[in-house]
DNA sequence: TTTGAACTGTACTGTACGGTACAGTAGCAG
DNA sequence: CTGCTACTGTACCGTACAGTACAGTTCAAA
């Protein structure tokens, strides 16, 4: 889609540092083509407008964030330990990327454009969070038949768990959870998760 | 702070229309004037700026929100099915009030401006999800002594298991989640809390 | 009736924006 | 060399914005 040296490539690039800087209303075509080099013409070359060239980052966002949680094995070897184990790398590395800078700046951008761009939203969900919650609902499905309740819900249950509230206060800049919090609040979800009702307590 | 028909009033009730619809940035001086009525140097005569005024409109807003939830009861009378019940009403206000209209459009705009605006995040936190927080740690402190884990850890765990993902798909513009789904997933998050573990599991 | 403060309506300043026009240049293919 | 395409630099258009200035109006208190 974007070959390495292209300029197509040198715009998204200085698009996504100056969208995540600023936001999208904040942020002016000339100061993007400012660190893009080149001309104002080139971009409205290639994008039709500010609008699709938004589009175009969130994409390529979204893509860049949830790699290092598709990089995390989701393959048990049916020993009872081991879904602690995958759970406790899997929420962690799940958390690590909530927390991150340039995903906080993301999710606010998305949040805040949603309402006027419900389409840009929905694939973000889709791509994003979904996708994760989608993985972990296959692995727990697949893998771990448990108790009374269908793995999806058990999914979120588990994800709401790990976030817990350190997203929300890391979006609003509160601050933002450290290591140790970060490990304190998946062994937490971890052995909630592990003790949910066995009968009668789902739907 | 704000008598009701007066002029401030009419400002700050324009203002605050206007700016949940539009957003911070998209949001002009002059539409909130057209809206409020009287003239421009007026909203310039109660507030220094632009920046000033929306934070005057969090801060009203944030004590609109958090009004309902306030009025759930949460005073125990010790029977072992009131801690359930409780919770119940509780998450349900809880969830409701996250779900609002007004709460998506309050917390997108927060969100977005939270990196420009790093103190009003805080205070939105601090006057809303985080007093809610409170409230409920309160209340599981002083009456239900529970066994291994400090009660603002449950208090917090609870609030991520009633939100778990409505709260975030709402945010995005996925979907709205019914009355149906919200019963089913504070109903959950009852069960899951109730089923905690009861030694050695937290910190 | 006078005084004074709150308020209005309108016009204005300076700045910044999204987007376009256009003349010109670099480099490559035939 | 010719032609073509991608690209550049700059100037520009129309619009909208935050904030100010100011002359005039309302209205209540003294």
């Amino acid at each position: 889609m974007a070959p390495e040296g292209s300029k197509r490539h040198r715009i998204i690039e200085a698009a996504i540092a100056v969208f995540l800087e600023h936001g999208y209303a904040a942020t002016s075509v000339d100061r993007i083509q400012q660190r893009a080099g080149g001309s104002k013409a080139t971009i409205y070359r290639y994008f039709h407008g500010k609008a699709e060239l938004f589009a175009a980052i969130i994409e390529t966002l979204v893509a860049q964030m949830t790699a290092p949680i598709d990089r995390q094995p989701l393959t048990p070897d049916g020993t009872t330990e081991e879904l602690a184990s995958t759970l406790a790398r899997f929420g962690r590395a799940y958390l690590d990327v909530l927390l991150e800078t340039r995903s906080l700046a993301l999710y606010r951008m998305v949040m805040a454009e949603s309402g006027r761009f419900p389409e840009l939203g929905k694939l973000f969900y889709t791509r994003g969070p979904g996708r994760v919650a989608a993985q972990l609902t296959e692995y727990l499905r697949s893998h771990h038949p448990p108790a009374d309740c269908a793995p999806d819900v058990q999914a979120r249950e588990f994800l709401s768990l790990a976030r817990a509230d350190l997203h929300l206060k890391a979006l609003l800049g509160v601050d933002i959870a450290g290591p140790a919090e970060r490990d304190r609040t998946v062994s937490r979800a971890i052995a909630v998760f592990l003790a949910q009702p066995r009968r009668n307590h789902c739907r």
